[in-house]
DNA sequence: TTGTAGGCGTTATCAT
DNA sequence: ATGATAACGCCTACAA
């Protein structure tokens, strides 16, 4: 592996001192135009980029982001990683991961050992472990930069960004009450999470401005899993009379609502109308396809980690961004339509 | 934030050099024992570890190792990062994410800029990226450390990680033949892809032993779509004869294919069989559930990690982890049964 | 067994 | 506008 070539190499051939050329990576005021010309030739000619490693424990930073989340309920990683890698790239930074197991007791010590090994320079925390008040609060006590991806602004605006799951569902419900649907069933998800609250209370709230009523029975908790899905779906398909309509907190819950339906002979959307929230890689694929919500991810994502390298860099909190991101209604195949 | 104690700082309280402190810390033999539990006791006290940046940068190295994959098609991603994390996390290793798209012509230069750039010390490539001989030439070329994930033994022993999809098509191959399957179409994978090579000779060959057939009409290329499995899939469902069992390369199109099966109104499994690989995370919630083959990824991971440590460390190379894994049949319901 | 001195590549301080 | 010189935290000759 062909040596890379150093600061000091630059500086050398520039015929100047190193700290000439550390001002010319930087982009500092005081150089002559001549000689940053002619550094930043040299400079492209090597194609040197300063050390990381180096720098870093000069200014006493890493350079690296993590994100948290935990695993097996994340089907939109990828999509979050493009939205921070976007962003963050340009400016230097690069992009550690950390899956965590949020039911685990030791997860917020889980986290924290992580960020002090791998020392990031700040985090990116996604739902559901965004709701922990209790991680945030560590980060928050130890000094360690950290933004929220979450439903409701339950921390600084520069620490956060939001989703507004209400104004989503509320779209949902006017647009099902338009349809003329009126025996509607919910499957909540995790009365802890804000994220439900939000989707659940904005839902039915709507409903009964529109003069639909939720019987409260019609109301069940699932834990966003495709199996309890399937439960509480069977649940609610055995009373009698039995809903028309059931809207489920998420995705994986909501295919298991179709596959509960499927079990007991009930036909989609003839029979009954099902819609989930996130859009995920099945909603689409299923049959019949699913009616849904899509959270706008890559985009918080990257709203993220502008924020979070706000944070870093001490720049001055800009207000621009932040408006909440508002998901937005698709409608597919398992919904009935007037 | 509390300043973190640096080896000095650990010096000083035992009252050696910190050279000594070092000599622990590397677990170097020549400590007397009572002064190394001294200072073992004041490290743990202090929850002093060495700061990477630093340590790197002494030796080297950055103590970060990669996964280079082509995002849209990886729906494996996070059971690959649990395996790699597994094994490189008490090595004192952290990883980075580059998602890339293999399809781009400028991928080989993104690749090794995005080595360049976080100054990994390897990275463990996926499939199908790791099917690029241009992206691994290039790394040899610059002595940079990497290991790929494959089907077939295309490279030195330390540098990949095989699953043996053929043996695993055969096992599928011989189960249709004795579930009494005979009618059997194809579609296969990118023909570049030695992956798909792979699936579909030893499938096809394994049949033909068993005097069994594939008319060459009967076997049709995709490109691993979801999308492309639906048009290959209508294709042959609309040939007369038709097939009755269709094998795909990939659970994305098999899925594919229950879609056209479905638009054409032929029931699955009664009057079509079909078969995917990989399992994803919609093969066991697609109604009918799929029958496919799982590749074993997370001990894949794990395998590529310890390899690539192995590498970049300088050990001498173990044959053990060399056998290559096996994937394992799941039916499911989407195959008829004897 | 232990310590001293110097270097890794960069930025910060303080002169000039 | 530019340059010596000293950090940053750790490791590795080389000595003692």
């Amino acid at each position: 592996m062909k040596k890379r070539s150093t600061i000091n190499d630059i500086a050398q051939q520039a015929g100047v001192s190193k700290r000439t050329v550390s001002r010319v990576i930087n982009g500092a005021a005081n150089v002559n135009s001549d000689t940053r010309k002619k550094i930043e030739h040299i400079i492209k000619q090597e194609g040197f980029s300063p050390d990381k490693k180096a720098r870093g424990l000069a200014v006493r930073r890493s350079y690296l982001l993590g994100i948290i989340y935990d695993n097996p309920g994340t089907f939109y990683i990828d999509q979050v990683q493009e939205g921070v890698l976007d962003v963050i790239t340009e400016k230097g930074y690069e992009l550690i991961v950390h899956p965590c197991h949020y039911h685990q007791d030791n997860f917020v010590d889980n986290c924290l050992n992580f960020v002090k090994r791998s020392s990031v320079d700040g985090v990116i925390v996604l739902p559901p472990v965004s709701e922990s008040s209790g991680l945030a609060e560590n980060f928050r006590q130890r000094g360690i930069n950290y933004v929220r991806m979450t439903s409701v602004k339950l921390d600084d605006p520069d620490k956060i960004v939001i989703s507004d799951d209400r104004t989503a569902v509320e779209e949902l419900a006017r647009y099902l009450a338009a349809q003329n649907h009126s025996d509607i069933a919910v499957i909540s998800g995790p009365g802890a999470y804000s994220s439900s609250i939000e989707r659940l209370e904005g839902f039915c709230q709507t409903l009964r401005d529109l003069n639909i009523n939720i019987a409260k029975d019609w109301i069940v908790e699932g834990n966003n899993t495709y199996e309890s899905g399937i439960e509480c779906g069977r649940l609610l398909l055995q009373k009698v009379p039995r809903p028309a309509t059931i809207f489920a907190n998420n995705d994986e819950m909501a295919v298991g609502v179709i596959k509960a339906a499927h079990d007991l002979n009930i036909a989609i959307p003839e029979a009954l109308s099902v819609v989930g929230f996130d859009d995920n890689l099945m909603a689409s694929r299923m049959i019949p396809s699913l009616t849904t919500i899509r959270r706008p991810v890559a985009q918080m994502a990257s709203i993220a980690a502008k924020k979070l390298i706000g944070q870093i860099e001490g720049l001055p909190i800009q207000n621009t961004q932040s408006e909440s991101v508002i998901p937005r209604l698709i409608i597919r195949e398992s919904t009935s339509k007037k």
